[in-house]
DNA sequence: TAGATTGTTAATCGATTAACAATC
DNA sequence: TAGATTGTTAATCGATTAACAATC
């Protein structure tokens, strides 16, 4: 008993319809939860169950599905292996897409170790850095260029994403030139703000700010215990 | 010409009112912003300064501060070296704070050789592992703990924030026992949606979810490009 | 005083949640 | 049909931004 669609599972008013940012790292952990749900043998999800398991309101999980079509049966709920399927698409994690590096210092090299990139069809193509030459032992068997190649060869190879991992002085210039070369997405780990044109997509991951976000909420509570005279 | 502050440094009315949790994000981006600035000799900085650097609305910059207290000059602007103290206090980075660390292993180890953490006032004081003796040799001069340690170890240092480096699986678990010892503020790596006890803060770290936001990106602006019919 | 910039109130904007008709 | 659950509209909530009086 599939789900009717009617309309397409990738809505052509995607680009038209102004759907939240935070609604789009929602639907990765539907993914998630789905794919448990699969492993589990479950077959069908209610908006209540998915509910339970990821935390966020029932209509809220509606409301971000709607976005992109239909995909649920009225007084049944959601087909797991058949909604999750959706989500890939959606998400684009069926497909593959070429990374340049920039950066190739410890925490570059720890990133090309990372699983998670292949994981999710991300595969590193090229990499970038300022002194190429001392780098070039550490990586694996890619070849390190130079900042003056980075135009050339992410223009020749069509690369659309790359990954910072410079200090952050020279953050900005090498998001200026990855920009002009033709990459659209970039996740970005030098701390600091950047700013991009605005058909780039940017991602930080910043340790520090989580930091001191929980140093921040430990030395709140302090004073609080502090006054209730502890 | 110091500021003069009306209010304390930091206002009683913390606890009371309802601060954006963006807005505490923010003053950690404002503090760099300010380092900046005295380094290059900067003595003080107007919120449309701040917003220039930052990419912030002005109006936002002031408001932000104005929850934690007065700190600015009417027709002058902010203090920069005096704003910068006072913001490391708000977000009490010049604090010490120990830090149990649960799973030492690829992830885990890597965590621990991670300067952040020291240049943040948080040490790592106790390490703890499913399978401690197999863990041992990673860890540098720390000892390994099994799991049934766990509570009597963070109860008996005073231990209020952990970091959780275990496989999604076992993570709500850990959670339930950190929570259960007396930890508050919890950095979760575990790339699974977890649920905590209210007085709890808990941060996620989950690259995955930056890589699936922009692998949808590129698809979609994929998608776009194909409609265009390139 | 005139010009500048803050702190704060009011208006706007966007996202979440409740409610319910549609429909399986 | 009766019960259940979606998809969607309307109401609520919260956060951002504009406007301006206060004041340096």
């Amino acid at each position: 008993m599939p789900a009717r669609r009617r309309s397409t599972s990738l809505r052509a008013d995607i680009a038209r319809q102004r759907i939240p940012k935070a609604a789009v790292y929602r639907l990765s952990v539907y993914g998630r939860i789905l794919q448990e749900l699969d492993e589990e043998g479950v077959r069908v999800a209610s908006s209540a169950g998915l509910a339970d398991r990821s935390g966020f309101n029932p209509a809220q999980i509606r409301k971000d599905l709607a976005y992109f079509g239909e995909f649920g049966i009225r007084g049944v709920g959601y087909m797991v292996r058949e909604l999750r399927q959706v989500l890939r698409d959606i998400l684009g994690v069926t497909q593959k897409w070429k990374v340049a590096l920039v950066g190739a210092g410890n925490l570059g090299s720890a990133l090309m170790a990372y699983q998670g990139f292949q994981a999710h069809g991300f595969c590193f193509e090229a990499v970038f850095d300022k002194y190429p030459r001392d780098r070039a032992k550490r990586t694996q068997n890619l070849k390190v260029y130079g900042m003056g190649a980075l135009r050339r060869i992410i223009r020749s190879r069509g690369i659309r994403m790359a990954v910072v991992a410079v200090p952050a002085k020279g953050a900005q210039v090498v998001v200026d030139q990855l920009a002009e070369a033709g990459v659209t997405a970039i996740l970005n780990f030098a701390p600091t703000p950047l700013s991009v044109p605005p058909h780039v997509k940017l991602r930080n991951v910043d340790l520090s700010l989580e930091l001191e976000g929980l140093s921040y909420y430990l030395s709140w509570e302090k004073r609080r215990r502090g006054q209730r005279g502890r």
